[in-house]
DNA sequence: CTGAAAGCGCTTACAG
DNA sequence: CTGAAAGCGCTTACAG
């Protein structure tokens, strides 16, 4: 990594000014010209230094994505939605990890401003007023994706989690049930500040099903034993039970299993609906039907959004809500 | 992003010098003087600017991972390893997906080489010569992960796939099984070139068991999919086998939706074995008994010693092979 | 303990 | 069509 762009001139027998127009495409040389360039740089095998580029037009063709310890399925369609768009125009993509820990956060955000990412998409964790001021001290753009946000004038990528529970919720209805449960895992609150709960409130008010908070349980986070251990609690609780409606595939995958330990059968005395639509909602016994989240799209439309802002192709203030819909797989019965 | 060390250094009253030395903790400067910089760094909310330091000392803290369409769990642990790794000593990681394609290869790879990252990780596929000439003639430091490697002096981590295929087919002989199948999803050759088939093989001859090449059904890829339509073939010629080995658990959750479907029980009319240990293999019913690839450690090891490397603490070019254990979950049972 | 100056590898007016 | 020179924001001998 030794030859720079004057090793290439001498060898080109031109001035470096002259290897920099050819090599950014500029005007201004003969063909001749480019030729000699152009060999002396296969010859040298030059590669030139973004560092030193980017120091010059202050731009480093570089985004990063910032995710908690989120699912790796999940984690995953968004990641490769994001580098899609990403690579499409050349850039990088820098992931950080945080845990859900303040300090892993900040430390990746100060990390971050030092090496003058062109953008950041923060993923599905809450936005807390200090890192978006920080973010936005530095003037770096920015996209919030499937997160909350405490501050309404950052623009973000999401589904309508609270339309998304309605439809899941009025599904299982529209199949005849009514003894529904749910179970949530996201920050705890009141049940109605949580989105996906208050659509399934809603759906059960617009059908007439009374609503019992009893068969609501939330818990810490979205994984598979959180779904398994909340289907048992629920399961013990409404023996009566016939459907339940996870807040995510994971969970809804640990519903099935803690169904199957019963000797309960899905679907035949239990009907699940999931929420992401993961991988694993394909591959369990029954499929899952699942709420169907367009997480690569959101990626590559999270990352296209900051591009745009970048190359000053469109400005950054409005959010973009995709539409969810319900994926029939096997996991569903007539009561 | 505007203010650099010549503001800091006039807030405070000195030159640009003492702000570096203060900076980068060096030694040469007073109490007070510390603290007038300190100060002013804060003032101005001053972030050193990454892109000169490293113009400057040749390193810019950077890795980059480099994989495959791969599965999402698999990469994703792999991944998690390697930014953890990273994160310690305050690197940031660059992830490069390139779908198998050799032209987005050598795009990521051009890309990299002009950002000057410290080392790479290249991750689950097949190391050609033309990639491993690139990185050595740019001098960047190298470790396959998990992959395998046309250049056998290139330093390596990975688990050692022969003795695993090994295990997990002598563990279903020592369940009483004798008539066994293979799924495998990898590049397509002899059997007797894939390790994982050896492994397989050499179990049953080990154990006085005839072997059958028909039993062995290679497909494109390691997902779902190839599982089930292979587990399907399988089952359909062999009507009375007794156990399948799936050389990954995607595949091997393939397996038994394809017994779910034709109405055979797991594990009383069919066993199963998987590989990886992936998240889905808690997830199944039954849970899956399966090979455990340590993934996040080998993707730990693979960045720690590329760092130990950069930071000149050791060199490069052992290879190590991670140990590999075999986890008893529900898949199996005696014929 | 501190500062002036060179230099990392580029790009970009400016002058010819 | 082409080159000399300034400058991006730092670090690092060197001199004091």
């Amino acid at each position: 990594m030794d030859i720079n762009i004057k090793e290439v001139a001498r060898k080109a027998g031109v001035s470096i000014a002259t290897v920099s127009r050819v090599i950014n495409g500029k005007e201004g040389y003969s063909d001749l010209t480019r030729q000699k360039v152009m060999r002396a740089i296969q010859d040298l095998n030059y590669k030139p230094n973004a560092l030193a580029r980017g120091l010059l037009n202050q731009k480093t063709q570089t985004l990063a994505i910032i995710f908690p310890q989120v699912s790796d399925m999940f984690t995953g369609r968004v990641l490769r939605g994001v580098e899609a768009a990403a690579h499409q125009e050349n850039f990088s993509v820098i992931v950080c990890k945080t845990d859900g820990s303040h300090v892993r956060t900040m430390r990746h955000l100060e990390l971050l401003a030092e090496k003058r990412v062109d953008g950041i998409v923060f993923a599905s964790e809450i936005l807390v007023k200090e890192y978006s001021d920080f973010i936005q001290r530095l003037k770096i753009p920015l996209v919030v994706l499937s997160g909350e946000s405490d501050d309404p004038g950052i623009p973000c990528v999401r589904c309508d989690d609270q339309k998304a529970s309605f439809t899941a919720t009025s599904y299982l209805i529209g199949q005849g049930h009514t003894q529904i449960g749910m179970l949530y895992g996201g920050r705890k609150g009141k049940l109605d500040e949580i989105t996906r709960v208050v659509g399934y409130h809603e759906a059960l008010s617009h059908f007439h099903v009374p609503f019992d908070p009893h068969k609501v349980i939330t818990s810490e986070g979205f994984g598979f034993q959180e779904g398994k251990t909340g289907a048992a609690q629920l399961l013990d609780r409404f023996p009566n039970l016939t459907a339940i409606f996870a807040a995510s595939d994971e969970m809804a995958v640990g519903v099935i299993a803690a169904a199957y330990e019963r000797g309960i059968r899905v679907p035949e005395q239990l009907s699940v609906v999931g929420y992401d639509d993961l991988p694993i909602a394909e591959m369990t016994t029954p499929p899952l039907t699942t709420i169907h989240q367009p997480l690569y799209k959101m990626g590559f439309k999270a990352a296209s959004m900051l591009l745009d802002h970048i190359h000053g192709r469109e400005d950054l203030f409005s959010s973009v809500v995709f539409p969810h819909t319900i994926i029939e797989r096997g996991s569903v019965s007539r009561p």
